[in-house]
DNA sequence: GATGAATGAGCCTTCATTCAT
DNA sequence: GATGAATGAAGGCTCATTCAT
C-alpha cells in the first residue's frame, strides 16, 4: 500500500506530464518552457527534473505509452475474423482518428509528419519505430479491404486514404473540444468520409481492373 | 525614377525577405535566428530592421502577397464560364494544393489550422481573413459542383472534401522535394485522389436524394 | 555504553566523512556534490545536514583531526633530545611530506596556500592557526639545524628549504598513487633532495659566515 | 587606422579577458561566474560572448599566447652560446620562475599539476602541448648544466630541481604584489636557491661519480 | 534518526532587439 | 542607408539546502 506521501509524489508527477501534454499541444514542443510546465503543474520547475531525466524526457513519456496501445489495439481488431474485411478497415480507421484527435497534443508533434528531428532522434527512435509499426497495420488493412495485387495501386490508393485520415485529424487537432463531444459531432461525418472513400475507391479499382 | 542607391536598397531587402523565406521554409519560423537570415541575406542583422518591424513582421509580409495571388487566381478561375462546375472545381482544387506546396513554409505557419497562435494575432489578421475567403471559395466551387441546397449536406461534403486536401498538403509540407519534382511525380494521385473523391461524394448524393 | 542504535548512527556519520574526504580528494572540493558523498556513503543526502552543518563542515572536520596529529608528533620529534638536530629537521622534514601527501585533499585545499578564500574563511580559522603552528615548528628545527642567529639569513633560507617541501608535496598532490606506493617508489628521491638542501645551505652558509 | 569604434570594441574586449584573469586566478575556473567577469570587465555578460566563445574560450586565449612566448624565449636562451651551460641554466630557471609569477592566475590553471582535466581537455590539448615541450626544455637544460649520463640520475636531479621551483612558483602564486616589486623583493632569495641546488646536487653527483 | 519531496538561487548560453556611429 | 557594439530577457539545467513525514 501506498503512504501518503507516495501518493502525492504519484499526484505531482502525473500533473507535470499532464500540463507538459496540454502546453505541447497547445503551442509546441519548443515554444514551452519548463517553467510554464511546473507553473502548470503547481510545482517549481526544479521538481520537474525529480521526476523526468529532461525535457526531451516528458515528450518521450508522453507518446510512447498511448502509441503502444494503439497499435496493439490495432493488430486485435485486424485479428477479428468475425468481421468483414471492410469492417475492420474502418474500425481501425475510425479507431486511429479517435486515437489521433484524443491525444492531439502527441499526434502533432510526433504522428504529424516532420517527426523525426535530428536532434530528437535519439528519444524518438522507439516512437518512430511505433509509427512506422502503426502505418503498415493500415496499409495491410487496406491490401487486404481492397483486394490491391498491383503494389503501384496498393500505394496509390494508400496515399489517398491516407490523406483523408491525416485531414481529419489534422483538422481538429487543435479543437478545443472534448474527444467525446468531437466524436459524438463528428462521427457521422467521419464515416459518411470514409463511405465516399469506400465508394471512390472501389469504383476506381473496378475501372483499372477492366481495362 | 530610382536612383543607383535606392535600387541597390530595394535590392537588399528583397534578399532578406528572400532568405527568411527559405529559412523558414527549411527549419520553421522560431529555429530561424535573425542572424541567420541576415547572413544568407548578405549583411547585418541590424539591416533587418530597417525594412522590417520585426522578425514576426518578415513572416506577414512573406505570407501576404502569394495568399492573394492565390485568391485572386481561384476567383478568375471560378469566373470560367468556358469550364464545366466540376472542372473549375478540379482546376482550383489543383491549384490550391499547388500554392500550398510551393508555399509549404508559410502553409505550415499560416494556412495550417493552429494559425491563430496568440502571440501572433495582431499580424495574422490580414492573413487570416485571406484565409477564410480562401476556404469560402472552394466552398461556392463545391456547392455549385455537386449541386448541393441541403446547407448541413454541404458542410459535411465540405468538410470531407476538405479533409483530403488538408491530408494531402500536410503530408508533403515537410517535404524536401522541390515544387516541380513533387507535381510531376505526384499530379496522377492527386487527380485520381480527387477523382476517388468526386465518384464518392456523387454517389453518396445520389443515396440522399433518393431518400 | 552505547546502544545498538547510537552504533549505527556514529558509523553512518563515520562513513559520510569518509565518503566525502575520498571525493573531495579525487575530485576536488567544488566538484564533489552532496548526493554523490550521500551515495558513497550509503544513505540520503538528507542524513548529511544531520551530522554536518553543510558542505563545508564537511571539509573542516575533515581536515582538524590530522593536522592536529601532525602538529602533535612534529612537537614530540622536536623533543626527542637523542637526535641529532640534524636528524631531527630530517625526520619532521619526512614526516611533513609524508603527511601532506597521505591527505593530499586536505593539503590541497587547506595547506595549499590558496588556503584563506573569502567564503570559506569563517570555518577556515581553526584550520589556518594550525598551519601556522606547524610552519613555525618547521622554522625553529631549521633554526637550530643551521644554527642561524641572523634574522633575515634564517628567514632565507627557510624560504629555501620550504621551497622544496611544497615543491614535492605539490608535485603528487594529484598523484592517483597510494601513499604506501608513492613514499616507497620515491622516498630515496626525497631524501637526496634533502641532502641536497642540506649540503647546499650549509656550504652558503659556511661562506657568509666567513665573510 | 583604427576607428574611434574599433578601439573601444578592442578595450572591451581587453577588459573581458583582464578580468577573466584576475578572476580565474583568484577564485578559480570553475568558481568565476560570467557575470563575475562582465561586471568587473564593466560591460553585460552576454557581450562576453561577442568575443569569446565560450568560458572555456577565455581560459585557452588567456593561456596560450603567454605559454608560446615563454617556450620561444627558452630555446633562445639555450642557443645562447656565449654562456656557460650553468649561466643558461640559471638564466632560464629565473626566467620560468618570472614567467609563472608574472602569470599567476593561468600557472595556477595550467602549469599547475592536474591541470589536464576531462572536460577541458579539448582546449586544453594545445596548452598541455606546451607545457611538456616547456619542462623538456629544462630538463635539457639540466642534463647538460651537471653532465649527467646516468637517466635514472637524471630523472632523480630533476625531480629534486623541478621542486624548487614548483614550491618557489606555488609559494607566490596567490601573493597580491606585482611582478616587479615580487621579483626585486626575491630575486635575491631566488639566486641564493639556485645556488643552493647547484652546489648540493654538483657535491652529491662528485660522490655518485667516485663510489 | 532518517528520508523522499520540493525549492530558490544560480550558471552558461542564446536571441531578438536597440543604440551610436 | 548600413553596421558593429551591446544588452535584457529568457531557457534548460544543477545543486545545496529545507521541510514534512
Amino acid at each position: 500500500m501506498l503512504t501518503k506521501q507516495e501518493l502525492r509524489s504519484q499526484e505531482t508527477k502525473k500533473e507535470i506530464i499532464k500540463a507538459a501534454g496540454q502546453l505541447f499541444a497547445s503551442q509546441g514542443f519548443d515554444s514551452v518552457t519548463m517553467r510554464e510546465i511546473a507553473k502548470m503543474a503547481g510545482c517549481s520547475h526544479t521538481t520537474i527534473y525529480i521526476y523526468y531525466k529532461d525535457k526531451e524526457d516528458l515528450l518521450h513519456q508522453l507518446a510512447m505509452p498511448p502509441l503502444q496501445a494503439l497499435n496493439t489495439q490495432m493488430e486485435s481488431i485486424l485479428q477479428q475474423i468475425d468481421l468483414s474485411p471492410e469492417e475492420r478497415l474502418r474500425t481501425i480507421s475510425l479507431e486511429f482518428i479517435r486515437f489521433c484527435l484524443l491525444h492531439r497534443n502527441i499526434y502533432t508533434t510526433f504522428i504529424g509528419v516532420k517527426a523525426s528531428r535530428v536532434d530528437l532522434e535519439e528519444s524518438a527512435n522507439g516512437i518512430n519505430t511505433m509509427r512506422i509499426s502503426i502505418f503498415n497495420l493500415l496499409k495491410k488493412a487496406l491490401r487486404t479491404c481492397f483486394a490491391i495485387e498491383n503494389d503501384e495501386h496498393l500505394l496509390m490508393y494508400s496515399r489517398i486514404y491516407f490523406f483523408n485520415l491525416h485531414g481529419i485529424v489534422n483538422t481538429y487537432t487543435h479543437s478545443e473540444e472534448s474527444i467525446v463531444s468531437l466524436m459524438e459531432r463528428l462521427l457521422p461525418t467521419f464515416e459518411e468520409s470514409l463511405d465516399v472513400l469506400f465508394i471512390g475507391i472501389s469504383e476506381k479499382i473496378k475501372g483499372v481492373n477492366k481495362n
